[in-house]
DNA sequence: CTTCTTGTTACTGA
DNA sequence: ATCAGTAACAAGAA
């Protein structure tokens, strides 16, 4: 479930609550997050380090380590969370208590990141999809490189751009958008927000678009994904932010999870169908 | 019991 | 080479 949105959303919280603080241990509740990697190597590569800045490449969170050359890679897939957790939370004058909204670690957490000053870092994963793994700047920069498209919020990612990776190519808007290789961070509920608010079916060849149509495509990508760090990402199952908090965007969704409820803008039936092997969500009137 | 589920990749066959 | 469809990863919910 997380995507660009979400994942930026913890980036920029994580960035606030453990840059610089020393980790003082690492536990491995389940080695399969690790994805083959060694725990022996991983908890030495981390104990006794720092992270001393969080960058983003679509989905992926990249922590670089104040180890030389080492990166930490943390990919979410569709159930992972990372939640942080100050346990000895001193408010000044405190009569104050922290809430304890949630018990950590739980059934599904996998590995937990102990700081100084007893603040911890918990990484769940339901489904065991995501993956932590440590790399150097190379094989960082390769696996950026070679899986990695467009950042849409980037400078870079212009109309122009957009344009040329539309051209020769016969595949659907959809399962476009959705390809992480030309575009980073869109998954299938803003994919499905972008098509509705560009009036554009989610199964039209993307040679079939006209200019007009290209252009709103690519003004919709940028403001929806906007909007939705704005509001801090959507919930739909299973995402909530680094302090274990709902996003807010779920209200301003206009066709994903709405199938047999009216459009927002015509009162039509929303469909639902199943296309680029998705749910997939869109108006039928609104969406040409 | 069956079917479905947010991300991604590998594989098949056209 | 391109593209669509499906299974797989694993664990649920409905």
């Amino acid at each position: 479930m997380p995507e660009l949105p979400e994942v930026e959303t913890i980036r920029r919280d994580l960035k606030d609550k453990i840059l610089n603080l020393q980790i003082k241990e690492i536990l491995i509740l389940d080695n399969r997050s690790l994805k083959g990697e060694s725990v022996k190597k991983f908890k030495e590569d981390l104990e006794g380090s720092r992270f001393i800045d969080i960058e983003r490449r679509g989905k992926l969170l990249i922590f670089k380590l104040s180890k030389k050359d080492k990166f930490l890679l943390v990919h979410l897939k569709m159930t992972g969370q990372l939640i942080y957790k100050n346990k000895k939370q001193i408010i000044a004058g405190g009569h104050s208590e922290k809430k304890d909204d949630f018990n950590l670690p739980n059934n599904h957490t996998r590995v937990i990141f102990k700081f100084s000053k007893d603040k911890e870092l918990y990484f769940n994963d339901l489904r065991i999809f995501g993956y932590l793994k440590i790399v150097n700047e190379k094989q960082k920069d390769n696996i950026v490189d070679n899986n990695f498209g467009f950042e849409p919020l980037g400078a870079d990612f212009t109309l122009e751009n957009f344009k040329q990776i539309l051209k020769n190519r016969k595949i659907s808007i959809k399962a476009l958008l959705l390809n992480q290789k030309l575009i980073a961070g869109i998954g299938n509920i803003y994919a499905d927000e972008t098509l509705f608010l560009s009036g554009v079916r989610p199964a039209r060849r993307v040679d079939t678009l006209k200019e007009e149509e290209i252009k709103k495509l690519f003004l919709s990508i940028k403001k929806i994904l906007k909007q939705a760090i704005e509001k801090r990402g959507t919930t739909f199952n299973n995402y909530v932010d680094s302090s274990g908090n709902k996003g807010n965007f779920i209200k301003y969704l206009k066709v994903y999870g709405r199938q047999g409820q009216k459009c927002k803008k015509c009162g039509s039936e929303i469909k639902k169908i199943k296309h680029a092997g998705r749910g997939t969500h869109y108006c039928p009137d609104c969406q040409k």
